[in-house]
Parts: structure tokens; sequence; C-alpha cells
DNA sequence: CCGATAAGGTTCGATATCAGACCTTATGGT
DNA sequence: ACCATAAGGTCTGATATCGAACCTTATCGG
């Protein structure tokens, strides 16, 4: 009655079914514990230099035991991304200069998914944009936009400028305090995060992205929903026009 | 540097610390299981009667191990949703009316997640029909939208309209054929289900949803992805109206 | 200079989960 | 009537993860 036969076209309902029962589990905490610091590395959440929060509150935050998430920062340093101190005022230490992007990097996702998640974008960051506007925001809410605009606005590299990038959008998104949200849109920067690195950069591409992320926070901070929306869809839409066309 | 005192303002960055560095692990596979497959059974995609795929298809499914699931499935026979046959065609069969909602069902998640939850579906389901329009539909993909619709259209109670609402949105999403939007409102729909269970219904509102329903899909099948955004978002509007009134 | 303290480092037993082989039961086809 | 088959049921050893206590090291404040 459920299960659709293999020869037949498969019952309409159990596309819902695959919907909902959905995999539960990444497998191997240690694994998604490595690759979430990476990640947060690499984004430049924790910049070249700074330390790392102690282990314990990491594991904490990712829910997760203090054995594993040592495994994990453990793999990072053999990796040569930490150095780890010991003693008061010990910890680990980012050890990571961001590369400069080239189409030498090879993705290590399908490409079905990395398409998916330019899609899934385009939705979710313009809302995002549209929800941050509508919110009267607090002083340091502004100046953190106003800071990442800076920082996106002033990069000295592109690889650095990948980093504020992702930051930006990730600012916008924390304005909203909505943690669904916030998580959407994590999970879409960092495969973006992942596919601005495997394609070489054209500054002409970087000058029109500084126009529309200026033209953005200022939609955002006038408290001009549609046009932080609208500006937002453009700015999307060029990136994955490039991003398609370059992969 | 990176972690901020307990007294000061947090340094806005940690927001995105926050926002990167997500839990990553549901404690205990087993009470995901049981809640999922609870969830499935509840949202009626395996309705009152059906059989569930074999276990260890459902095992493969959500990526969990045979003997995990099996304990899940033995928690929701204790808890009387099903009852289970052995043999061949045997199997686990689903033994569950829905109950007519009303105000006595307590609400399991904080507030805040809820409202979270309608605000976010108010950015990704209206995403979802735009893009559904969007696509040239099979004719398989069409006649499962009219019969999501007619399902819903045709609802012989309160509480057999709820399952068919949710399933009528979960169509919308899987004709993205977008995984991370099927997840997404996915997600959203779990949560929207267990509100729309705890407050009476009335009639009228049930009458105003069914003509809205009518005009999505209408519009998705004519491909007139603005029309379809745009009833979609009056659609969330007015329900999201309805649940915070009442909760 | 020295103790309180905040970090990382170590160890260990308990438990959850996995992977897979194997057993048992009922059904449907020949 | 029989047997291949498709289900659920059982068992077991390996591994991952937890959690909690405890040790070691370095720094900061008085």
């Amino acid at each position: 009655m459920t299960a659709a036969p293999d020869d037949a076209v498969a019952d309409p309902q159990d596309d819902l079914a695959a919907a909902v029962l959905r995999p539960l589990r990444a497998h191997h905490a240690f694994e998604s514990c490595v690759e979430m610091l990476a990640t947060s590395i690499r984004l430049g959440i924790y910049p070249d230099g700074t330390t790392l929060p102690p282990e314990r509150e990491l594991a904490e935050r990712m829910s997760v035991s203090r054995s594993t998430l040592r495994e994990a920062i453990g793999a990072l340093r053999d990796a040569g991304l930490l150095t780890t101190r010991r003693g008061r005022g010990g910890g680990s230490v980012v050890d990571f200069r961001p590369e400069e992007p080239g189409a030498s990097v090879q993705l290590e996702r399908p490409r079905d998914e990395l398409l998916d998640a330019l899609a899934f974008r385009r939705i979710v960051e313009p809302g995002a944009a549209h929800e941050a506007a509508q919110r009267t925001l607090t002083l340091a809410q502004a100046e953190m936009l106003r800071g990442s605009l800076d920082r996106v606005s002033t990069a000295s590299s592109n690889a650095v400028h990948r980093q504020a990038d992702s930051q930006f959008h990730l600012a916008i998104a924390s304005l909203t305090d909505s943690p669904m949200l916030i998580d959407a849109v994590t999970n879409v920067q960092i495969r973006l995060h992942e596919m601005l690195g495997a394609i070489p950069v054209l500054d002409r591409n970087i000058d029109h992205s500084r126009q529309q992320h200026a033209a953005i926070a200022e939609a955002i901070l006038a408290g001009d929903a549609a046009k932080a929306r609208r500006v937002m869809e453009s700015h999307c839409d060029d990136t994955a026009a490039l991003l398609r066309g370059l992969m």
C-alpha cells in the first residue's frame, strides 16, 4: 500500500513522506564538529589570530560532549588551522589566512545541491532584508550593520572580501532575531562561500556588489522594507547568474 | 577577545558565532525518531489503516539503524498509534483518528518558537508558491496538486481538514524540487500543525482558507507566479493573525 | 611571591547506536 | 501443497559519545 514498486510511477503521496522523513542524524558528531568549526574559521567568524571560546563553552553551544569537541579541535590543529596553548588565558588560536579564490579549488558538494542553495537563497535573503528593515534596530544593531558594511566595502583583497561578504549577509539575518531565518541564511551562506571560492573573481563584479550592499544597508537603516527586499533580490540574482555561468 | 563578559553588552560579532555554531545533534536518535514518525502520522502522511514502509526502508530513509528505529516503533505501539503484524505482507498499521482541535491541548514548544515559525513561514511559503508557479509541471505533479486541493476542499471534519491543509502546503513545496525549500516548509508546517491543534476553529475561517487555497492552486497551475505569491502571502497573514490572536 | 583561577589535558565507566548476521512467521504464486 | 519471499524479531560485538571527575599548566591580582 505504501511502498511504491520499482517499476510503477511513484505515488505522489510518497513524495510527502520523503519530505517529512528526512535523515535525522549527521553521522558522526565528530565530523560535523570539525566541519562546523572549519567553516566558522573560513567564514572569518574567528579571524586569524583570535582565540576560540573555551572548550567547555564551545561544547555546550554545539551540544556535544567536551571529548568529542576536543577531538575535533585536535583535527583542526593537525590540519594547521589552530595552535593551542595551556594555562590561564590559553586556548586555541586561529592560524588561517584566507586564500585568494580561483578555479583550481574543487567543489565538494554535488552541483545540484549548490544550485538548490542559490534558489533557496533567492527566497530567504530578500525575506530577511525585508524583515530586518521593518524592525526598529537598537543602536548596537545599527552599529553592527554599519561595521559589517564598512568591512565589506574596504576589504583589501578578494579573499578578505569574500569573508566580509558572508558576514554582512549573516549580520542582516541576525537583525531579524528569528532563529529559523538565521539558520536558513547561515546554511545558504556556507554553501555560497564554498562556491565563490571555486571561481575567479572580477573586480567589476565586486564593485557592483559593493554598491548593492550599500543600498541594502541604507534601506534597512532607513526602514524602507520594500526597497531592501528589492535590492537584495537583484543582488542575489546577479550573484547567482555569475555563479551559474562560471561553474 | 572572543568571550563576552557577562556584564558587558555582547559583542555583535558573537551573534554571528552563535548563528554558525548551532547545536548539531538532536540528543537521542531514538527520541527524534519517535517524534518524526508520530508527526508523520498526525500530519496524515500515513493515514489511519495504512501500513508503514518496511522497517529496513524506514531506517535507511531516516539514516538510523534498524534497532533504533524498532525501538521507536515499539514506543508508538505502546502509545497505541500502531499495531504490528509479522510475516509476509505484515508491517505496522496506523491506528489513529485525528482529534478535533480545541483549546484544551497544551503547546509543547515555547511561544517564541511558534511566533518565529509564523514569521519564517511568511517568507518561505510565498516563495515556494512563486517558484512552483514558474515551473512547468508534469502531468503527475498537476494531478497531485489538484488531488491535494480536492482533499482539503472536501474535508469532512475540522480534524481531517487540518491534516489535508498541511499536506496541501507540503504538496506545493514538493513541486519546487528544491530540497532546502521543502525542508523549510516541512519544518514550518510541523510547528503550525501543532499550533492549529491548540485553538478552536471557526467555520468562517475555514471557508476563507478554502477560497485562498483554490486561488493559490489555480495560480500555480496557470503559471501566474506573481499571483500565487500574493495570495499565499495573504493566506499566511490571515492564518498568522488568527493564531496570534488565539494563543 | 603566592594563591585563586581559568584555561587545556587525561581518564574511565556508562550508555546509545550501529552494522550485520541470523531466526521466525505468514503469505502468495506455481 | 510447497517453497520462495517479504516481512518482523532477536542477538551480538564494535564503536561513538557522553558526562563527570580529576590533573596540569600558566597567568593575574594582591
